[in-house]
DNA sequence: GATGAATGAGGGTTCATTCAT
DNA sequence: CATGAATGAACCCTCATTCAT
C-alpha cells in the first residue's frame, strides 16, 4: 500500500546518452519497471504470490497485463526481480560504511543496528523481507539469492565486528563470531511479530531491540565461561 | 514422509458411549479424521497450502476426494483444523510440568529449552510451526488461534520464570520479564534457517541454542545497567 | 456435422463384468469418450486444430470443458486419440478379407477399391484422413502413427496383390510392386479435391477412380517395357 | 532457409513513372514488400500459418513489426498476397512454351513433366503448394485463387495435350481428356509424401514419376476399351 | 515512412467443490 | 456413509494489431 519506491537513493545505472530520445526512453523504461515492481510488491504482500493476479499488478502499475511481459518473462521472474531490486545496494553500502568507521566494536554494532532500524525496519524493505520469508521456501533459488546477497553480507559484517572486539579484548566472548545469527534473531522475530500479531498483541519493537543490544553487550563483555 | 501422527500423548477426546456400535463408529470417524489431517500436513508441507491438491491429500489418507468434505467444509478449514490439532496439548503440558518444578529460574529455563528441543525441534511439530509462519498471514484467524494457544502460553511461562528469577534475586535484570520473546528468538531463527538455508549454509542449531542460553544467563545474572 | 460415430462396427473392447454397476460405468465411459472424439473431429475439421476451441468441443459433446481432461491429457492428445480411433480396425479388416479371397490379382484390386469407396470415401473416415493431411506436418508423431497404422498396412496389401499378379503372370509389369503408391494417388487427389475445389469445380470421383483402375489394369497387363 | 525470391522471371508490375523520385520510392516499396513476402513464406512454412509469429516475419525481413501493416492489412492478407505472388507466372509460361512445341502428344506430356520436376519439385514453389494444401481450406478464397490461377491452367494444358493425342490417333483412350487429374495425382502424392513421411519411409520420387509416365503412356496407347 | 512499446482479448489447463450412485 | 466423475470459474501467457514518436 505504501507506495514509496523500492529503489534506494543511489541507483545510477542510467546510461549517459548524447542523443536525447534514447536516454529519455531508457528513463521511461526504468520508471515503468519500477512502477511494476512496486505494484507487484504491494499485491504479493496483500495476496501472497500464488493468489496474486498479474492483472491486479498491472492495474496498480497503470499498465496493461501484457506490458509486464515486456519487462519480466514470467510471474516468478517478477518475484525474483522484485527481491533483487529491493536488496543488495543498502546492505553493501552499510557494510562499507561501518567497516570504514574508526570506532570500537560496540560502536560499530550500534551503528549497524541503527542502520537496520532506519533503512530496513522503517521502510518497505522490511516488506520485501517478509515476502521472502513467506515465499522463499517455495522457490529455492529465491532463498539462494537472498542468502547470497543479503544474509551473507550481513553475517560477514557481524563476524568482522565480533572479530575486532575479540582481537582488541573488548569482547571476552567469541560467541558472536561463532553465531552471528544471534545478533539479528530478535530482528527477525520482530519482523514476524509485526506481520502476524501486532494487532492482537502489540510489541514494543524499539524497546525490545534496545534491550537485546544491552543484554548482548553485557554478555559479551562480562565475565564468564 | 514421516507419518507419525500429530496427536500427542494426550488425545483423550473420545467420548465414552454406552451403546457399542455408535462408539465404534465414532472411533472410526476420529481415526479417519486423524488420517486426513496427517495427510494434509504432509502435503501442505511438501507443496505449500495453495499448491497442495486435495486429491493428493485424499490419496495419501486413503480416502476419496469427496470424503474430505464429510469432515471439513473446505480446504481452508482443513488447514485450520490441522493447526488446531497439532498444538495446545504439548505446550500446556510443559507449562504445568515446568511450573511444578522445585528449581531455580535458570534450571527451569534450561528445562524449558530442553523440552523445546526434544518435543518441538526434533519432531514434526516444527513443521507445523513452519506452516503457520508461511501461511498464517493469509488467514488472520489462524494467527489468532496460534497466538492464543501457543505463543500466549509460552510467553506466560517465560514471564513466570523471569519473575521468579527477579524475585529471588537470581536475575539482576528484568529484561526477560519485559521481552520474553528475546529468549525464543534464536529458536525462531533456527526454524527459518533450517527451512531455507540449511542446504546451502548449514547451521549448528544445537550449538547456537547452547551459546544463546549461556549468553542470556550471563547477561541476566551479571552486573550492569 | 455429420454425427455418425467414428467407431466401426467391431469395437468389442468392452470387458465382460459380472457386477452390473462397473460394467455400466465402463460403457458410459466409452460412450462419453466416443462423444468427445466425435465432437472433436467435427470442430477440428471446421476450424482447424489450432483455431478449434476446446470449449466448443465440450459443448458439442455435451460435457463441460474440464471433463475432456478426464479422458485425454491435452488438446494434442485429443487429436492423436481421434486419429487412432478412426483407423486401424477397418484397414486391418480389409487386409485380412482381401488376402483371404481366392481370386485373381485384378479381382483383389477391385475388391480393395470397392472397400475403399464404401468404407472410407463414403464415411467420416475420409474426414479423419483430411485432418491428418492438413495437421500432421505440425505434429510429426501424428505422421508416424498414421504411417505405421494405415499407410503401412495399405501399401503392404497392395504389394502383396501386385506380387501375386506378377507371380502368376497376370501382370506383365512389376510397377505396382515397386510403387504401390501409384494405385492410390488418385484417391488422395480426390480427397483433396473434394475438400478444396468441389464447390467451384465439381469432380466425378467415381468416374475418375473407375477410369484410373481401368488404365492401371491395361497398363499392367498390356505389352510394353 | 533458402532465400531465393518467390518472384519469377516476369515481375514487371512496376508502374512506369516520369518523375524520378517517386519511381525510386516505388522500387524500394516493391523490394521491401518482396522481402516481407519471402520472409513470410519462410516462417509460414516453418511454423504453419497460425503458429507463425508476425514478429518473426518482421525480423527475418529486416523490418519492424509495424512496417508489415504498411504493406498488408492483416496476417491473413499476408498469406493471400504470398500465395498470389508465388504462382501464375511459371505456369502460364510453361503453358505457352509447351503448346508452341511442334511435337507429339507424348513428347509434350514429357516436356510438361520435365518442367514440373525442374521448376516446381526442385524449387521452393513446391513449398508454396504445400502451404496451400495445408492452409487453404481455412481460407476458401485462397482455394479459389489457387484453382483459378494454377489448377485451371494446368488442367487446361493437360486437356489440350490429351485432345491432340486423341485427334491424331496417338492415344486410343480419351481418359486423360476426361480426367486430366490422373496425370498429376502421383505428383501431388509425392509432394505430400516428402512433406510427411520422407524421413521415416523414403520414396524415390523420380523413379515413381518415371514409372507413372510409362504406365500412363502404355495405357493410353495400348489396346483396350 | 518506419518504429517497437503497449495493448487486451482469447484459450488451454487446473482443481476446489458438488452430487448422483 | 463413501465415492469419484463432472463441473466451471479462474489465471497465466501469447501475439495480432495499434499508435505516439
Amino acid at each position: 500500500m505504501t507506495s514509496q519506491s523500492l529503489q534506494g537513493s543511489a541507483v545510477a545505472n542510467r546510461q549517459v546518452r548524447t542523443r536525447r530520445a534514447p536516454a529519455r526512453r531508457e528513463e521511461d523504461r526504468q520508471a515503468k519497471l519500477r512502477a511494476i515492481l512496486d505494484a507487484a510488491l504491494d499485491v504479493f504482500l496483500e495476496k501472497g504470490f500464488t493468489e496474486a493476479r498479474l492483472e491486479d499488478v498491472a492495474a496498480r502499475a497503470g499498465v496493461a497485463k501484457g506490458t509486464i511481459y515486456l519487462y519480466v518473462p514470467s510471474k516468478q521472474a517478477l518475484l525474483e526481480a522484485l527481491i533483487r531490486s529491493g536488496i543488495g545496494g543498502p546492505i553493501g553500502a552499510v557494510e562499507q560504511h561501518v567497516l570504514a568507521l574508526d570506532a570500537s566494536a560496540e560502536e560499530k554494532l550500534r551503528a549497524l543496528f541503527a542502520f537496520l532500524r532506519k533503512e530496513i525496519l522503517g521502510t518497505r524493505r522490511v516488506d520485501v523481507v517478509r515476502l521472502v520469508l513467506t515465499e522463499a521456501w517455495r522457490f529455492p533459488q529465491l532463498a539462494e539469492i537472498y542468502h547470497r546477497e543479503v544474509i551473507g553480507t550481513g553475517l560477514r559484517l557481524l563476524r568482522a565486528i565480533a572479530a575486532q572486539g575479540v582481537a582488541t579484548g573488548e569482547f571476552r566472548s567469541d560467541a558472536l563470531m561463532r553465531f552471528p545469527q544471534l545478533a539479528i534473531a530478535p530482528g527477525v522475530l520482530a519482523l514476524l511479530w509485526t506481520s502476524f500479531f501486532q494487532r492482537i498483541d502489540p510489541l514494543d519493537v524499539e524497546g525490545m531491540l534496545d534491550t537485546h543490544l544491552a543484554l548482548v553487550m553485557r554478555a559479551l563483555k562480562g565475565p564468564g565461561p
